[in-house]
RNA sequence: GCGGGCGUGGCGGAAUGGUAGACGCCGGGGACUUAAAAUCCCCUGAUCCUAUAGAUCGUGUGGGUUCGAGUCCCACCGCCCGCACCA
């Protein structure tokens, strides 16, 4: 073998184009080997591969590979979640079509995975803009409409009226919209909308059993689904209206001192409508924001309406407010108010002087024990409360839902925060939703073999609004029913949908219909599926709900798509920037020079600031591309770079000193590579011991995900074998560090293994045999320690007995010293590990 | 405010309740070289010290459990993430 460098510049592209002459990574669903499917979250063709999907990818492609070199058949496919806002922004802004900016985007984007040699199945690629794909996409919605599933209602929209288009909550800046500045006006339009509200017991049940998913996203789903029980019922009005109001404590009720209406609430707009004080308030409490910092700093307001609500126990009336803590969307938007026993009533409450009675003690003798300056809302016995008196919480509860559905003025009620699915979109670059609208026949689905509704092409972005709307023909149509004329939906679907079924595809995908069920039922569910955490609610939550209808349509075996789920931290960076005036000017870190003690601008060789490390973005320039990286260094020392130091969830520094230590391992191992000796002999124990001990907690660590841990191994072992004389067991050593290292670096572990005269691709190899024989020492330390001070170690062999080293230990000098002449109480001997005096 | 997570050298981070700081980066010293690059070797938590040895301190702070705590428990401080003033 050479000793010359490695040289990715040309091993690189060699190996990628072996691996895809060889269709090393297709997926075979009729192969007798165990199943692994590995997925990571598809990118959006923005343009250009960012070092976040580089992470991203790296870790998939390592247990993808690792995998495969286990004997698994493993499913690693790759597409794109083309369709999108910046698609049709682009078109506005630089005049091109949508989907030639998209599909361009797709070629350079793949081309830059390709340079990172990821062990993907090309061969099931597919962009969610293709046709073929939101055909069927088209297809499995008429399904879910078939079974009621899916419905239209009004529903209100932030709309631009300048660019004439709906805008997304996000969009929406100060009230304004954020490309055209134009104060963004409420609109109710007809939109469509998915019943996932009918899942939202099974998908919180469900939450239950993804034991492999992280405990925070499960938490996040728990609470967005939002599951409460409690009580709805009405208060008779003293101007001869009734109020219905939803609590989740029924058992406070005798704690009520006043009712309160959200600002837009039906009662509060009939007061306003004839009291210009009221209409005033209204418009005040509209004025805050809506985040929860804001809302939590935010003073408790109230509008006295004048009118009563009549107790439904004690006849009693209480004052009817209106509040600017009362949310409209939630429950009924009115509320009874507990003041004892909910803090925000409580503050209310001090403010407008109104009664805080207790209903809820620690014991019967508390009852009259007064507040002290915060409400009490945990658990206790019922004081204050007629024929509640003595009972505790969840009793108390069940009584009074079970006297108001007697008397027939309420019922126990499941509350959910969760709410149906808007998926109507007013663009263009979307799946059409394929319903035709006919006046005599109303909303009907597209006949199936007239699917996919596609796109036209021959569209314009130079006036706002949506394309299929003015498009001159294409909603002209006639009714697949009656055959009169007729117009196509010109909404299209949210993108979510788009993502909520593509693993589904990836796993089948016949031309005829979606996919088949046999066939994805030999890879669903994923077994590994790794993205980012911001992802943790809606893809997710919606994904599993496709998942879940598709089940209950009867296309599908599974119900939950993924079985485990892995969320990355980001690449972050530190910032270089300097003071412009008022404004600071940053720059990218390939213009600046940076050395241990400062930073400097390389064009004037004048200081920079050097700011906080934060997650790499295009705003603050802190970005490296990753295609100048990979020229740099080469794949397999970003890929190297991309697995050390950091635990893949956290945040992982880029650093230029990191990736450059990276490239020198690549070259180091390269070396050792080379000293790969053919005639040597003989044992060399503990290398033998050190090698097989490698594999076997290597293994675990990727299993684990813990990829930084297998790093720090692999670099122990390289030591040793570095260090080691030429032996028999000096070339298992390299030869399985190649092994272990090939998911990780590929390109390196294919060049090196050619050159040892491996046979076929390392792409193709096993992972290294463990003996297990050699996992276990035969000497081992023993940490003599004195009142659990470390005093001394010893060695000693292994499974010594208790007495044999408690001997070893007394005899040691050292621990003598430190003993120095004191009784010994008691010794505590752990086997193998140590020996504590105490004295 | 609520919920979750995290605090370990100059930095990223290791550590089934059992030798804290593996491994990498930075830094220092040396070898090789005309020189540089590359490579290799050694040192690198703090303090003390009679210095190839030894001692003390040390995992955000204060308590506790234990023969033994970075790890478990309680309280507090700080940082990060998420959120919904959800009745």
């Amino acid at each position: 073998m050479s000793n010359e460098r490695f040289d990715p510049s040309v091993a690189d592209g060699r190996w990628q184009r072996a691996w895809d002459d060889a269709r090393c990574f297709d997926a075979d669903s009729n192969s007798d080997k165990p199943k692994s499917y590995v997925l990571e979250m598809f990118p959006y063709p923005s343009g250009r591969i960012h070092i976040g999907h580089v992470r991203n990818y790296t870790m998939g492609d390592v247990l993808a590979r690792y995998r495969k070199m286990q004997g698994h058949e493993v499913l690693h496919p790759m597409g794109w979640d083309a369709f999108g806002m910046p698609a049709e922004n682009a078109a506005m802004e630089k005049g091109v079509h949508p989907a030639g900016w998209t599909y361009d985007n797709i070629e350079t984007m793949k081309g830059q995975l390709k340079q990172l040699g990821f062990a993907l199945d090309w061969s099931r690629e597919f962009a969610t803009c293709d046709p073929e794909y939101y055909g069927h996409e088209q297809s499995l919605f008429i399904e879910l409409f078939n079974a009621g599933l899916v419905y239209r209602k009004e529903s209100e929209v932030n709309w631009d009226p300048v660019d004439m288009t709906v805008l997304a909550n996000e969009q929406v800046i100060d009230g304004k919209g954020w490309r055209s500045g134009a104060e963004v006006e409420k609109r109710k339009l007809n939109q469509w909308f998915l019943k996932i509200t009918d899942f939202a017991e099974d998908l919180l049940e469900g939450v239950q059993g993804l034991e492999d998913w992280p405990q925070k996203v499960r938490l996040m789903q728990e609470n967005w689904i939002g599951k409460s029980q409690g009580l709805e019922f009405a208060f008779d009005l003293s101007n001869g209206g009734t109020l219905p109001v939803y609590t989740t404590r029924p058992d406070t009720i005798f704690g009520a001192s006043f009712v309160a209406v959200a600002a837009d609430h039906p009662v509060a707009q009939d007061v306003a409508a004839n009291n210009c004080e009221a209409a005033k308030f209204i418009e005040l409490c509209k004025k805050g924001g809506t985040t929860a910092a804001e809302l939590e700093t935010a003073e408790k307001l109230g509008f006295d309406t004048g009118i009563g609500a009549r107790h439904p126990f004690t006849g009693e009336y209480l004052p009817l407010y209106i509040a600017n803590f009362v949310l409209m969307d939630y429950g009924t938007g009115a509320i009874m108010a507990v003041p004892g026993h909910d803090q925000r009533d409580f503050e209310f409450a001090t403010k407008y002087g109104l009664p805080i009675p207790r209903v809820v003690a620690a014991s019967v003798e508390e009852a009259a024990k007064p507040f002290d300056g915060e409400a009490e809302a945990g658990e206790g016995v019922l004081v204050n409360s007629d024929f509640l008196d003595g009972m505790d919480v969840e009793a108390a509860k069940a009584e009074v839902i079970a006297r108001a559905e007697n008397g027939g003025w309420g019922k126990g009620t499941t509350v959910w925060r969760l709410r149906d699915w808007g998926v109507s979109r007013q663009r263009y670059w979307g799946t059409p939703i394929p319903f035709i609208h006919c006046e005599t026949c109303g909303v009907v689905p597209v006949p199936k073999d007239q699917l996919p509704v596609k796109l036209p092409e021959d569209v314009s972005f130079e006036q706002p609004g949506n394309p299929l709307l003015r498009h001159p023909s294409w909603k002209e149509t006639s009714c697949p029913k009656c055959g009169s004329a007729a117009q196509r939906e010109t909404d299209t679907l949210d993108t979510f949908v788009n993502s909520s079924w593509y693993f589904l595809r990836f796993a089948s995908q016949p031309s005829d219909k979606p996919f088949d069920a046999d066939e994805v039922a030999k890879w669903m569910p994923v077994g590994q599926y790794i993205g980012g955490i911001e992802h943790a609610i809606l893809h997710l939550l919606y994904a599993r709900f496709w998942t879940r209808a598709l089940a209950h349509v009867g296309l599908l075996e599974v119900k939950e798509p993924f079985a485990s789920l892995f969320t990355q931290g980001m690449v972050t960076h530190e910032t270089y920037s300097r003071k412009d005036g008022a404004r600071e000017a940053f720059f990218m870190p390939s213009e600046v020079d940076r050395t241990s003690d400062g930073a400097t601008l390389k064009s004037d060789g004048q200081p920079v600031e050097i700011g906080k490390v934060i997650k790499m973005s295009k705003s603050k320039k802190n970005v490296v591309d990753p295609e100048d990286i990979i020229r740099d260094y080469g794949a397999d020392a970003v890929r190297w770079f991309m697995l050390s130091d950091s635990p893949p969830e956290r945040d992982l520094p880029w650093s230029e000193a990191g990736i450059e230590g990276c490239g020198r391992y690549v070259q180091r191992l390269w070396r050792l590579f080379g000293q790969y000796d053919e005639s040597a002999s003989g044992e060399d124990k503990d290398l033998a011991r050190k090698t097989h001990q490698t594999i076997a907690a290597v293994a675990d660590d990727i299993e684990a995900l813990a990829f930084n841990k297998a790093v720090a191994r692999l670099y122990e072992l390289t030591s040793a074998a570095e260090k080691a004389q030429p032996s028999e067991s000096r070339n298992h050593a390299i030869r399985s560090l190649l092994l272990m290292a090939s998911p990780m670096m590929p390109h390196l572990a294919e060049e090196g293994w050619a050159a040892m005269d491996g046979e076929g691709l390392v792409a193709n190899a096993a992972w290294p045999e463990v003996d297990e024989a050699l996992l276990v020492e035969d000497e081992v330390t023993i940490a003599v320690q004195h009142m659990g001070k470390l005093r001394d170690t010893l060695t000693a062999p292994k499974g010594s007995s208790k007495e044999d080293l408690e001997v070893l230990a007394l005899a040691s000098e050292k621990v003598q010293r430190s003993i120095d002449g004191a009784d010994i109480r008691k010794v505590i001997v752990v086997p193998d590990r140590l020996v504590n005096i105490v004295t």
